[in-house]
DNA sequence: CTAGTTACATACACAAGTGTTTGTAAATAG
DNA sequence: CTATTTACAAACACTTGTGTATGTAACTAG
């Protein structure tokens, strides 16, 4: 019963669903290779084939999607300093707004906020999770220290925490919205938050209707 | 070996403990009863006999503290209808420096937050951890509703907003700094980006120097 | 055509965890 | 002082999960 290359590559597929479906429902240490297995209509023998153990295919299952976290920090790298603060803006908002229309990028991310506990055997994929956060707070701060726009901080603030602010605010409403769809509606919603957020930091912060104008 | 009855409360808080350190160190899935029983010098049998099974550890452990949504629905329904923004806001600042300042508290929120999966047998702490976090942004809301408040919000801001704001700032501090306590200083730092958020919310939110009078 | 390899299924060995039952010494009630 | 609980420890029975080893049919390279 030996298939096809590209057979194998399907049912190498249905495995990182079955593991994706599964996850999220039963959390990742209460779900066994067993289960995802079957889940998979295949057996054990299969996912030890194509993955070497639990851990391994987790790491597969997140290398499907650039999570939020990795796909600010490379788009931010990749943008010029011209008008920093507005492509920040508008990456955030984007940001929130992608997890509400990728249906995988929503389940995945669900799984890492609410469905894991980073122990010891899944400590690889969290360190690299967490260097891109990093990766975006210090770009983000960074964009806060250009000198046309650190200036216009509100007293009391540093580009450093201003970094911390905004990256806190899109944690928690993405932490809060997948908790709760019902919460807010990321299409409509995330704009004004997040011009909230920037008005409270800079200084000038221009009007939503200035920004949007569709 | 039969012990008195104050040595017998002494092991049942010696089992918490050794499952507070144990949940935090490796995960709650990853965490077995007969780890915790050998960390607190004990058998299974005396878990067992204090304890219905984990998620009975589990959710004693939580009633040990007040968690901070608890804590704030709290306080907030508490207090009268009198500047309620500043009420909201001090509630906001203490329940942050709360978290840095009390230890325990600090590492309950982080096993909630990242060393556990909500799956069936941790429902019921789930379902109440998340009814207090909606009773307070149902009160936060009720706040910015208050027709002297409701006046001030920013053009495109509902009170609704305005409160899922606050809450998403504060959870995405709380999950930010407990992940990585370098990133900012609780207590020097909860009172600017708090403030800054209220600003970009409320219209003529006062300078951070009036309301730091110290 | 046949050797070797691929893509699995099946079976095995082992470890660990859970819930329950039973045993027991000391505290405590009467 | 005796009977009965209490507060566990120890043992048991069972399930589940993991990793590995082995079997095997079909694909594929030469």
């Amino acid at each position: 019963m030996r298939r096809t290359k590209e057979e194998a590559e399907k049912t190498r597929c249905a495995i990182l669903e079955a593991a994706e479906t599964l996850f999220l429902e039963k959390g990742v240490a209460h779900t066994s290779l067993e289960h995802i297995a079957r889940h998979a209509g295949v057996t054990r023998g299969a996912v030890y084939w194509h993955f070497a153990n639990k851990a391994d295919l987790f790491n597969a299952m997140l290398g499907q999607v650039r999570l939020p976290p990795e796909q600010l920090a490379e788009r931010l790298r990749g943008c010029p300093a011209h008008d920093p603060l507005m492509t920040l803006r508008e990456l955030c908002i984007e940001a929130i707004e992608n997890l509400a229309r990728d249906q995988q990028k929503r389940c995945i991310f669900t799984i890492l906020l609410r469905r894991c506990e980073f122990t010891e055997e899944l400590r690889e994929a969290e360190e690299r999770h967490e260097a891109f956060i990093n990766l975006f707070i210090a770009l983000c701060e960074q964009q806060f220290s250009a000198p046309s726009v650190a200036s216009r901080l509100h007293p009391g603030l540093s580009p450093r925490l201003a970094a911390r602010a905004v990256h806190a605010l899109i944690v928690g409403l993405f932490h809060d919205w997948l908790r709760d769809p019902n919460l807010f509606d990321p299409l409509s919603d995330a704009a004004p938050m997040i011009d909230a957020c920037f008005r409270g930091l800079i200084r000038d912060w221009p009007d939503a209707t200035v920004l949007t104008p569709s």
